[in-house]
DNA sequence: AAACGGACCAACCGCTCACAG
DNA sequence: ACTGTGAGCGGTTGGTCCGTT
């Protein structure tokens, strides 16, 4: 007998998440930030295991995130840091902003993994297959002295030999030694630290989002990409903005963000055969869910095209104007047009 | 049009680690 | 030193999509 999961001990919900729920996530979490996550859910009002919340929070309805493709600079990054960290797929995602590890987990899987193979490199060693085989070959046969894997580019020595481990550099990105890196944290990709120091009995603080901002990374990003300090998250579609009327009712079981973002992109489409303000007008009935997916649309509502290859997102595009208008922006609109209901997170950043 | 299978991705599970008592 | 609890991580699963037959 296997040990039943705390949501099974609880009866507590499982499975996908209906707007519903991330609605009363996202609020709480905007507005009192994350003190204890087995307790999120109770003050939340979810039916839901603290640890669904912290997953869900994380991998999906954290405003930060970055959605989309992976750029060709995050790929190469991934296949350099895998080369020198393995599958620590948190701290891989540490040092790509706005990436999940379980995105970037996904990914490796489903693309670099096979990508790699397709030339000749095992994904596993980061070495040519014909290598790679003879290694292990040799590995097995020489089973008695214990090797720890290494990055390339590493003395081979042993861990104990290894305490200073200088930092190194590898395809250009520096590098800390695996042992080291395990027990030092980049940064909190998530800075939910800050995030919950910022936010107090008034609720949410607005200095979050310079914190945001002047993360290591993004200030590469903003030296030959200048970010507008001042436009931060509120193009973001308001999040109390529903209408469930047009959402499936009840067991939100088949409720995939594809779907949804078909949905979507039905509506969209509509909308702007109609007039080209009715974005703005059908903004009602985006969820949660479909701004999570809104990305695409844009790709279709800006281009008319879905764009493969590497574009900045709207976001970034967002970002990158320089004047303070974003009147004509649908989300912006949409975000402007929506800020009478409930609790808009966004006023108050 | 239907069936099938691979790809993709969100979410779960179980383990480890850190920390407080 | 031990124990309990919560957070975090990585592996795995299951559902859906989508292209092919």
């Amino acid at each position: 007998m296997g040990r039943n999961s705390c949501c099974v001990k609880q009866k507590l919900r499982k499975g996908l998440w209906s707007p519903e729920e991330d609605e009363k996530l996202y609020n709480y979490i905007t507005r009192f930030g994350v003190g204890c996550w087995s307790s999120v859910p109770k003050l939340a009002g979810l039916q839901r295991c603290g640890k669904s919340c912290r997953l869900r929070w994380i991998n999906y309805l954290r405003p930060d995130l970055k959605r989309g493709m992976f750029s060709q600079e995050e790929e190469d990054m991934i296949i350099t840091l895998h080369e020198a960290l393995g599958n620590r797929w948190a701290q891989i995602a540490a040092q790509l902003p706005g990436r999940t590890d379980n995105e970037i987990k996904n990914f490796w899987n489903s693309c670099l993994k096979k990508k790699l193979i397709k030339q000749g490199i095992d994904p596993n060693t980061h070495r040519p297959i014909n290598e790679a085989q003879l290694k292990d070959e040799k590995d097995c046969a020489d089973s008695a002295s214990l090797q720890i894997l290494q990055p390339r580019g590493l003395p081979n020595l042993a861990p104990s030999t290894r305490k200073e481990q200088e930092p190194y550099q590898l395809n250009g990105i520096l590098c800390i030694d695996r042992d080291n890196f395990t027990s030092k944290q980049a940064y909190d990709p998530l800075f939910l630290s800050e995030f919950q120091a910022n936010v107090d009995a008034d609720g949410y603080q607005s200095n979050f989002l310079s914190h945001c901002q002047l993360r290591p990374y993004e200030q590469n990003q903003i030296e030959g990409n200048p970010i507008n300090p001042s436009c931060g998250f509120n193009s973001m579609p308001n999040l109390t903005s529903f209408d469930h009327q047009n959402m499936i009712d009840g067991e939100y079981s088949d409720n995939s963000a594809s779907r949804m973002s078909k949905y979507l992109m039905n509506e969209a489409k509509e909308s702007s055969s109609n007039s080209n303000n009715n974005v703005i007008d059908n903004a009602g009935t985006f969820s949660w869910d479909a701004g999570n997916k809104l990305d695409s649309m844009f790709q279709f509502q800006f281009s008319g095209i879905q764009i493969e290859e590497r574009k900045p997102s709207p976001w970034q595009e967002l970002h990158n104007q320089s004047s303070g208008d974003y009147s004509n922006y649908p989300l912006t609109a949409l975000s402007q047009e929506l800020s009478g209901t409930t609790l808009d997170v966004f006023q108050q950043m």
